[in-house]
DNA sequence: TTGTAAGCGTTATCAG
DNA sequence: CTGATAACGCTTACAA
């Protein structure tokens, strides 16, 4: 029946040649193009000689005439954090449904300049970027491709983000309404958009009550698990402690929760942990953490749409949408405030 | 100075021309080909030249024209899962040092079939598939790229896997040492092969010991957090209810493990539960798990430099290799059995 | 050592 | 409606 070519691939060409057509013309109608103006009858030979030998296009070949990859660039902090998982997935479907590759990054390999470096020389049609550092952007060169940012406001590429200052003031309101009036924070030293922002939400609320920042309460350590467990550690050494701390992630309070614990404190009496990011596992832990919920796969659905949006009706002005909204869920990590404050 | 082209990215052709070169002499200076001989004055003016416009190279056209992609494609169940994520980081970093892109697939938006046929349609050089029920690869047509899965053994490729059986079977004999003889399960009921043998080795470790199964004990879930909790919320309704339970993954022995607490047992007075992988989170809940430690980020990496080694050595013949070892970590979520077994 | 010519598998632009 | 012909950007013989 079929003539299956001698090892090679089919292409186009061989199923023109086996429909009795020009090599274009099989091009044509395989790649169904709109306006593809081709006999039925034509049409129908082609299709058939293309099941019959198993046609499948050359996704590179198209690319190159084309100049279009349908591949997507995606560059994340560390897809072990759960919430960024979280947003990989979100990316992932979207793209999978519109018909796009997703080429993941990850910064713990790369800096996100050599990642874009080897991105564009794949002729990606978009990147999306989550939460990099300021000044990595400055440098980073990506001629036309079109770029979509995830909690990194920036004035050269439009992005989406989640209300991070609304998240560190949910949790400043939490505990400024149970009474806390000595608090502590723990956060990252980096300068990822997002953390700034839940710190600096958080501080101005804080401030607007009246409430005194302690110095001596404020540590950065990595966004980790470990990094969260260390810093309360110190934390617990300092002279009349906190009555709450308030972490930049779940992972760090996750990993400040269990110091506590560790240190023989009954929580949230002794003192209370907020996070933020609400991953699933923030309810797992005991007592169960109370956080700032942030829409995270939503946040990658959005921005790769957002994305495919720029890449597809390219030169439209993009409309800079309102960041995401977050919510407070109390759990509990977080109770009233000792009533005695020497 | 530089002569950008107008509008266009530049070309192995600009830089030829620039530099007074032909074309293909530039290229292979520039693609540095290791017997490519060629004067070092010229092979110094294309250099020149290619840095003052500022060329890089065009991937996908190199790989059209080499018919190599320099990208591998990776299948995974679920990269939310926390194990997975650390595979895919493990074969992100191996990949990427390589100088392959890593194509990631998340079955939850596609089946491996479909997967498959988009990575293949790419011209990816390689795939790596981890977890994936047995019947989805037995239609699986690949072609001839290499692929290499992970924890799911097959006659038609190779594969690397941890040792299953062992961690079902260490679980075993740490609840048997406990004194624990009335024993449950939960895992879910998926085909797949690392979860089918990590109950095999439970079953037959109990058997061997002469510890009858209670099917009722036994149950199907998803092998997630939820999944974990609703199975558990189920047993602990069964009438003279197990002193034990062995879930097949963290998440779901996390979710158990909640559930537990919320029926206001004590453990692991009350009940031992242990689970499989160790997660990092796995010792952050409380009682931290008990579980067998499987080395997700090796699985990854070790699995990527498989397939890599397959790909650039082609037909050397592949040595199976011995599944990876696991080890037990005892925690608190295990004690000794209640002495009063009815 | 270098340049010429051909090709990788598609798509796009035209005449016929 | 169809079929040459020419790109797309790079690699790779093979001559010069």
């Amino acid at each position: 029946m079929s003539l299956p070519p001698s090892g090679r691939r089919v292409t186009v060409h061989d199923v023109a040649a086996r429909a009795g057509v020009s090599q274009p013309t099989a091009s044509l109608v395989l790649s169904n193009h709109p306006k593809a103006r081709v006999a039925a009858a034509t049409r129908q030979r082609v299709l058939e000689a293309a099941t019959e030998l198993g046609y499948k296009p050359n996704v590179v070949a198209r690319s190159l005439a084309r100049r279009r990859s349908y591949a997507l660039g995606l560059i994340v902090p560390d897809v072990r954090n759960p919430f960024v998982a979280d947003v990989v997935a979100g990316v992932e479907r979207v793209a999978a449904q519109a018909g796009y590759a997703v080429l993941l990054c990850d910064q713990s390999t790369r800096d996100v300049r050599q990642h874009l470096d080897v991105l564009l020389a794949r002729q990606i049609d978009g990147v999306l970027i989550d939460a990099v550092g300021g000044k990595a952007l400055s440098s980073a060169t990506v001629g036309s491709v079109p770029v979509v940012l995830m909690d990194t406001p920036h004035e050269r590429w439009p992005g989406i983000s989640t209300d991070a200052a609304a998240a560190g003031r949910l949790a400043a309101e939490h505990l400024l309404h149970l009474g806390h009036r000595s608090i502590g924070f723990i956060g990252p030293a980096v300068d990822v958009h997002a953390f700034r922002q839940r710190e600096r939400g958080f501080v101005q609320a804080l401030r607007a009550a009246g409430v005194a920042i302690r110095t001596e309460c404020w540590r950065r350590a990595p966004a980790t698990v470990t990094g969260g467990r260390d810093a309360m550690r110190a934390l617990l050494g300092v002279p009349s402690r906190p009555t709450a701390v308030f972490c930049a992630n779940d992972l760090m309070a996750i990993g400040a929760l269990k110091q506590c614990l560790t240190a023989g404190l009954v929580l949230p009496r002794d003192l209370s942990v907020v996070g933020c990011d609400d991953i699933e596992l923030a309810r797992y832990v005991t007592p169960e953490l109370s956080t700032v919920s942030v829409p995270a796969r939503e946040l990658g659905a959005r921005a790769a749409r957002l994305l495919l949006q720029q890449i597809e009706q390219s030169p439209r002005r993009v409309q800079q949408s309102r960041p995401l909204p977050v919510h407070f869920v109390g759990r509990g990590s977080s109770g009233v405030a000792p009533q005695a404050v020497a």
